[in-house]
DNA sequence: CTGATAACGATAACTCATTATCAATAAACC
DNA sequence: GGTTTATTGATAATGAGTTATCGTTATCAG
C-alpha cells in the first residue's frame, strides 16, 4: 500500500467514522458509499495491509467473524447488540479478575463480552 | 441414535470425563482410545445429536472452534491457556456486569474468557 | 504528460470445519 | 442365530470466509 488510493481512503474513513469494530462485510459497504463499486478483495486486501501496519485491530467476539477497529492501546471490552448485531466499545471494565480462576491458574488478560440491546435499539 | 453403540458410548464417555470444553478434535482423540478407528464423521453426528438433546452444551471462546461439554445450567465463564490451549471451567463470576454498558445500554447476559496458564502448565 | 507499476475488480481458488453419501457393519428384536 | 436397519467409516461435497490470479486502471515520480 505504498500508493494513496480512492478505495483505501473510503476504507479507512469507513473505519474511523464508525467508532466501533466492523466486519469486513461492514466496511464493504461503509466504504461503498464514498467508493461506489468498491470489490470485497480490495477490502480484505486494505484491512490485512493496515492490521500488519498497526492501524487497525482485529476483535475476535465469541461464534463470530473477526471485526477491525482502529487499534487504541487502552484496555476495553465489547458490547453486542442482539437486535441489530453491531458491536460496540465498552471502555469500563470491573478491573482484576485473577481471582476468578481456579487456584494454581495465572491469569494473564481478560476478554468480556456483553450481550442486549443497544441505546439505538431501545428506542 | 436409537442404538447403544460403542462410538457413541466411547463420545459420551470422553466428554463426561474431561470435566472441561473440548473440541470435536480433542473429543475425536480422546474416544479413539475406547474406540480405535472412529472416524470424525461419527463424531460429529453423535456431538450434534447430543446438543439437540440438551445433554451437551456448545462453548464459543472468541476467534475459536466450538467446543462442547455436559450440560450444566448454572452460569460460569472459562479459562484457556495460552500453553496448552486447553479450556477449563470457571465457577466463579463477578456478578453483574450492566454498570459496564454505556448510557441507554441494556445488559441481558455477559460472557468472560480469562487467558493464562493452567495450573498443569504453570508448575 | 508519460511511463512504470501499485492497486483495483472480477472471479477462481483455497482453507478448514462440517455435512452428505453410500456400501459395509453391527445393534437389537424376533 | 437370523433379519432388519440404524450406525459407522471413508470420502466426496458443502459452505463461508478469505486469498490468489490476472488483465485493467490509475497513481505518481520524472
Amino acid at each position: 500500500m505504498e500508493r494513496i488510493t480512492k478505495q483505501g481512503t473510503a476504507i479507512l474513513n469507513a473505519i474511523q467514522k464508525a467508532h466501533r469494530p466492523l466486519l469486513a462485510q461492514e466496511i464493504l459497504e461503509a466504504a461503498a458509499s464514498d467508493s461506489p463499486g468498491i470489490g470485497q478483495a480490495t477490502v480484505y486486501r486494505n484491512i490485512k495491509a493496515l492490521v500488519e501496519g498497526g492501524l487497525l485491530s482485529t476483535v475476535h467476539l465469541p461464534g463470530e467473524n473477526p471485526r477491525f477497529e482502529v487499534a487504541h492501546l487502552h484496555h476495553h471490552h465489547h458490547f453486542h447488540c442482539n437486535l441489530c448485531n453491531k458491536v460496540f466499545d465498552v471502555h469500563d471494565c470491573p478491573g482484576d479478575l485473577k481471582q476468578l480462576a481456579p487456584a494454581g491458574f495465572q491469569v494473564e488478560r481478560h476478554e468480556i463480552t456483553l450481550y442486549g440491546s443497544c441505546a439505538a435499539c431501545v428506542k
